[in-house]
DNA sequence: ATGAAAGCGCTAACAA
DNA sequence: TTGTTAGCGCTTTCAT
């Protein structure tokens, strides 16, 4: 066998193989015409050995390092998970792995995944965290490194985007609403500062000044993008007797509270009131009753942000200039939303 | 500034601080006693340059690469993002990074992963994946480097397992619905095969034998450890005009599909049947009534893996011998388990 | 078709 | 206190 100790190198193969350490590169790598008996002498020797050439090594060598790194606002926040799986999943067809950093809503941690993704020579990097900041978005539109920003944007920096069309989906809740009669609405708000919080109250109200709903019949409320947020917001709505029938949330977990809040408060969804959120987690579909929203296509951006890094790496130095793509978002119809009641929210 | 295409190498520093690539090297490790004078120098040129070392070359030369992998079953399950939080938190706290692999419930992947952390040299790995062939278990307990297996007991393998106490825990479980007076109860279940099914069953019977309660009584269901199965299962159990008055379920998304079965089914939770889940995800608090569950401690798990793996690292070879770590699990009574009804299921 | 040798960027003896 | 030098394990000219 092989493990005494330390892992078996390319010198040991060479030598049980009776060939130079060039050959065995050669032959591993599929370069130039082998004799047989040579290509077979190594292939037993690597087998023999448990020969595994050295990603460290041969990055080194080569100056790449086939791994993107992957920054993320926080794991735990169950909107990551599928961009971070498809986007591993793009990345290892092509022979990429991803370094993952969580923030966890830290500045300070953010930035040292950015450091140490630096440190570790990664090819490209995807920022899909927007707590982020102006002097880093710029250190990172500077460095040589693509990079590729995924659901944040960053003002005035030239730097390859992609988020979701917020204000579009937001846009697409109004009209569901409208459309199912509702006017008096309640629009529950994310955290302040966050990045689509602003793009998805403006759709929002686009749309229903488009309808001819007076601004004053849409109620906003505010939350903090976390699910306490959207239960205390839509608790004191109800107590304070303001009668819409319709809320719409900033996110599904911001929605999951309200739908809390209104069974607590004995209003009934969507009878009495209808419930739409943003994100399409998949809590959305286990809540009862199960959560219409707007989904966000997670995965489809994952794969395009790993394309987009491979598309730059592929085109060299200002290859591609920066632009901005918004991936659109698609309304996915469950139960917490009807048509409105002809009454009020308790009739 | 720097960023002239190639990041700055140690040499870059030396020349331009009129030293030695060995001195650059000593100041920014802070060994020796260089002059104020040199110190400076170096100093300067480094933030001049932008300078970071690389840690490529750095891990070749120093033959670690600061890394550990860790191998999920499937990063989309809300169980591991915890797990992976605090395994990274306590793997930063002492330079270390976790190179992170979700095998999506393949065994093929989870391979994959295997060999790619192999490659890299990580100098130890976690893994959380029960699905993992034996010859791979085999495999890895035969590895030079460290390996600590969290929730999958590989059989007759010696190694490193660090896993929550199952069985004690749906003993917990148990305790409780009996305590509240159940009797006549039903446990779905998880796959078949699934590392945590059999002993979760096993602890859930043998506190109900405790308690004098005839097997006979409980009726086992079969899920699937998604929420579909628990949905499926409980919806068959109330057609089919079965009464208990509680039902435990293999995990939190069982649980939900169960809770989700009644509601359309007309029963109450708790008044009517309670529900008890398993794991304690971040859905647990947010389903209406919220569900009392049984909590693996996640983060815990994450810590104590890397922590033994740094434990392992510092005793070198054979230095701490494989052991089994059973890591409690603890009730968190919340809104779906109540007093057993007095009637049926049907009042 | 194969080998010798240089070098990727760093650290650690060993010298001075 | 600092410099010189020899690798870590790999790939890639350039010879042969």
């Amino acid at each position: 066998m092989s493990d005494r100790g330390a892992p078996a190198t390319i010198r040991d193969v060479a030598r049980r193989a009776g060939v130079s350490t060039a050959t065995v590169s050669r032959v591993l790598a599929g370069i130039g015409n082998p004799r047989t008996e040579t290509a077979d002498a190594v292939m037993a020797a690597v087998v023999a050995l448990d020969y595994r050439p050295s990603a460290v090594a041969r990055s080194l060598r080569m100056r790449r390092t086939n791994t993107f790194g992957l920054i993320v606002t926080d794991i735990q926040n169950p909107f990551f998970p599928e961009l971070v799986q498809a986007a591993d999943d793009a990345a290892r067809g092509v022979g990429y792995s991803i370094l993952l950093g969580s923030a966890a809503y830290d500045e300070h941690r953010a930035v040292h995944y950015l450091d140490l993704m630096a440190d570790r020579r990664v090819d490209g990097m995807i920022v899909a965290s927007s707590r982020v900041s102006d002097e880093s978005w710029r250190w990172l539109a500077a460095s040589p490194v693509p990079v590729v920003v995924v659901n944040a944007e960053p003002a005035n920096v030239p730097i390859t985007v992609i988020t979701s069309d917020n204000r579009g989906g937001m846009q697409l809740a109004a009209e569901h609403l409208v459309g199912l009669g509702h006017r008096r609405m309640a629009y529950v708000r994310g955290e302040e500062g966050i990045t689509a919080d602003q793009p998805r109250v403006e759709g929002f109200r686009a749309a229903c000044r488009a309808a001819g709903i007076p601004a004053s019949d849409i109620v906003e409320l505010h939350g903090n993008a976390q699910f306490e947020g959207g239960e205390r917001a839509v608790a004191e709505l109800v107590r304070s007797g303001l009668d819409v029938t319709a809320i719409a949330c900033h996110n599904d977990i911001t929605a999951i509270g309200a739908l809390r809040a209104l069974r607590a408060e004995g209003v009934r969804v969507p009878h009495d009131v209808s419930v739409i959120g943003c994100d399409d987690i998949a809590a959305a579909s286990w809540v009862v009753p199960s959560l219409t929203t707007v989904a966000q296509q997670k995965a489809e951006m994952g794969r395009m942000a790993v394309e987009r890094l491979l598309a730059m790496l592929d085109a060299g130095v200002g290859g591609i200039a920066p632009a901005t793509i918004r991936v659109p978002m698609v309304l996915q119809v469950r139960e917490s939303t009807g048509p409105a009641p002809t009454g009020g929210v308790r009739p």
